[in-house]
DNA sequence: CGGCCTATGTTCGGTAACAGACACAACAAT
DNA sequence: ATTGTTGTGTCTGTTACCGAACATAGGCCG
């Protein structure tokens, strides 16, 4: 298991300039993030900001009939808890942990601190909510125009992109739950991507065959989003700095 | 036209702080907000903020294919422009004039100066800007789970919020380019409200009959934004000063 | 190996919204 | 009053997705 673990697997982490990381190195505990944990829940305090490495997570409305929707998906090249530093503390998503991984944990406080210093990193930080909101504006639209296999294309995409594998470890339901579609509309949808080389599915498991043809059956969503977090947050500069040693929790 | 302008109409300049309100002043501008106006291009610079008073500006993102929907809509409980102090300083999505009125121009770098202070005002814009956050995302999952004639309900309501009036000025054309939908089927859904008893529509125009029943029929989604609105904007202290003389642009 | 749970595949009918076409009515201009 | 424009009401399909039920198969565990 000799993994390595390194702040700097997630973009905003790297992007600090370096006074404000070594600020906050001392407090950054590397954790497990496990499979279909909820690190928020709605309405919930924050009591930590998360970065995910290699986890992804997924952030979700739900009604009172209990359907739900993913309105924006958070990897390495985000944070989880910007409500904490937009200001009122809670938020109304749910935060579930899509993919497995670890990430880095924060104390909201500690965030708090260094955002309120109203230097680069508050900067950085709204950037990516400026490009988060992006996502969710575009989710919704997409909802709104585009048909479930698109969609689906969509979703494979932005997730497989925060994953350094080919493969995906979700099972449709999970996917329809995030889509807010049935089931069974997943099904037919993936089958109809599979039929045409694009993807091979197996139980649990979701494999990329032909990236090039899905990026070609995806909406223009897909594409809007991805340029448009370029634009945000490619313009900062990373550190190059050597892993940091942090202790797990 | 003896109608009485002041700042004091639009939430955001009523709730700063004296300090930096005063120093904001002498740049507002009132400006006439002409329905139909666009006030942001998918894209373009931001020149200045605008923070509406009798207004409602609607933030629509635009498909390739011409196809568009509101993703939020901001009254004088909000300004225009939050990307320039997010970063980016350029926005994707659309700013349209829905209803015509007045409000107040602030030059771009004015209220920058002020934002970068780090005082009150910027966690001001910021719990607005997150208020504005749960509004796109209860709209995506709304556009997701809830039929068209909640929809209607939901969009009626919050823009009727909006006006102090009991009618609004729209053809249910308009309304339809709002929700992303065909213009039939608002005709459709605004005729069963109105056999209900609930609005009365005339050419171009709807007349609030019955609020409660409106009410009733509305989707949770509406009760949502409005809720979350309150909580992070109504702490804030407002300014019980007399109507200040601003030059009209 | 056999049994069991769970994920996936398939079917059926129902419905909400779409797409296009067209009739009519309100209002403004002349 | 006549005319033209523009907004509204109402048809006809057609389609995508839903809701429910059920069949099959993958993969783990005894």
């Amino acid at each position: 298991m000799a993994v390595l673990h390194d702040p700097n697997q997630n973009y905003l982490l790297a992007a600090m300039v370096d006074a404000e990381f070594d600020r906050l190195a001392p407090h950054l505990e590397l954790i497990p993030m496990l499979l279909g944990d909820v690190l928020y829940e709605s309405g919930g305090k924050l009591q930590h900001v998360y970065f995910p490495t290699t986890s992804i997570v997924s952030l979700q409305y739900e009604l009172e009939n209990g359907a739900s929707s993913e309105i924006a998906g958070v990897g390495n090249e985000g944070v989880l808890g910007i409500s904490l530093f937009m200001g009122g503390n809670t938020t109304l998503s749910r935060a579930v942990i899509q993919t497995g991984g670890h990430g880095y944990r924060l104390r909201s406080q500690i965030l708090m601190d260094e955002f309120n210093r109203a230097g680069p990193l508050m900067r950085l930080l709204l950037r990516y909510t400026q490009a988060l909101i992006t996502q969710m504006s575009q989710t919704a639209i997409c909802n709104r125009h585009h048909s479930m296999d698109q969609q689906l294309c969509r979703w494979l995409l932005l997730t497989l992109d925060r994953v350094t594998r080919n493969d995906l470890t979700i099972t449709q339901e999970q996917i329809a739950n995030m889509l807010g579609v049935r089931r069974e509309g997943i099904t037919e949808a993936a089958g109809k991507l599979q039929d045409a080389g694009l993807i091979r599915c197996r139980r649990g498991q979701i494999t990329l065959v032909n990236r090039a043809g899905l990026e070609n059956a995806v909406c223009e969503c897909y594409g809007v989003v991805k340029k448009e977090f370029a634009r945000l947050l490619s313009d900062a500069r990373l550190r190059q700095g050597k892993p940091t040693a942090i202790r797990a929790a």
